[in-house]
DNA sequence: AATTACGACAACCGCCTCTCA
DNA sequence: TTGAGAGGCGGTTGTCGTAAT
């Protein structure tokens, strides 16, 4: 028996993504969202990629109003937090990091927060000494380490009004509180026009960007247009000569940087 | 200067769940 | 009710840049 793969892997293009695919890509996605599903729009995108992957590159990295760079002490000590209550649910936990994705959290864990809840978690090699034990006594370091890891029989006892879930709120509500007094722009793709709970990709399980989906039932996904801005068709000739160029895969290899605008549609 | 080790992150893989005919 | 297709998700791998030797 056996699953039959989403597509060939033979006849598509892997690896990594070039710009003009990723302009393709989010040219297609802001003009043609309610026109299909993912494994069509390779097809109709001219894309020669799988559609599986056509969606990850969107959710995990082209979608607006996504946070890339250093995740900040909150944001770690969220993380540590969340995983120590439910584990290695990334969607969850990166809902709750407004602009992360459950790939960013996922990797995130893996290089850095993975070393710290493991170095948090081994048993010291020596006892402590009543000298030592108290918190943060021999290492600067270890005031920004979160609590020791607490197992589910632990958290069962503190889930009314314990500390562990009073922490957790309380951390989220100082990032929300961060991140809102931290203006929207700096970041390549951060979005000048769309606040974070209007991201047009958050599905309807109010879980945020991690459970963004193009759904061909979301009326409110993408507005065609946004502002003064003008949005291009990628399949136009016509519009590709009236930007003085002879197509589009000329136009967007010679100004990529000016195409890709704040909110991912072709501003010219 | 060359090589190795490591960190960071993008991308892929395969399984599971959900939706719909 | 059921089976196929699509989306969602967690684990893993690949690649590239940089620090260390």
């Amino acid at each position: 028996m056996g699953r039959s793969p989403c597509c060939d892997r033979r006849s598509v293009k892997r690896g990594a993504w070039s710009r003009e695919e990723d302009a393709i890509l989010t040219g297609f996605v802001q003009r043609f969202a309610n026109a299909g599903n993912w494994m069509t729009l390779p097809h109709k995108a001219g894309l020669n990629r799988c559609g599986k992957s056509c969606r990850l590159r969107w959710l995990n990295y082209l979608r607006p109003a996504l946070r890339h760079g250093q995740f900040t002490d909150e944001e770690d000590s969220l993380i540590l937090s969340l995983y120590a209550d439910i584990g290695s649910k990334w969607s969850v936990i990166a809902a709750k990091l407004p602009g992360r994705t459950d790939n960013d959290v996922k990797n995130h864990w893996n290089t850095k927060l993975k070393k710290r809840h493991l170095l948090a978690m081994a048993p010291s090699p020596t006892p402590p000494t009543p000298a030592t034990d108290s918190p943060s006594a021999s290492d600067a370091d270890e005031s920004s380490l979160p609590p020791p890891p607490l197992d589910e029989e632990a958290l069962a006892t503190v889930d009314d009004g314990g500390e562990l879930k009073h922490r957790s709120e309380e951390l989220y509500a100082e990032l929300m509180g961060l991140i809102q007094q931290q203006p929207m722009t700096g970041d390549v793709r951060s979005s000048s026009s769309s606040s974070l709970s209007s991201t047009p990709t958050a599905g309807a399980s109010s879980a945020g960007v991690s459970s963004a989906a193009w759904s061909a039932d979301d009326e409110e996904f993408l507005p065609e247009s946004s502002g003064s801005s003008m949005v291009v068709d990628l399949h136009d000739p016509c519009a590709a000569h009236a930007f003085g160029a002879t197509s589009f895969q000329d136009l967007l290899a010679s100004s990529y940087d000016e195409i890709i605008g704040t909110e991912g549609l072709l501003y010219y």
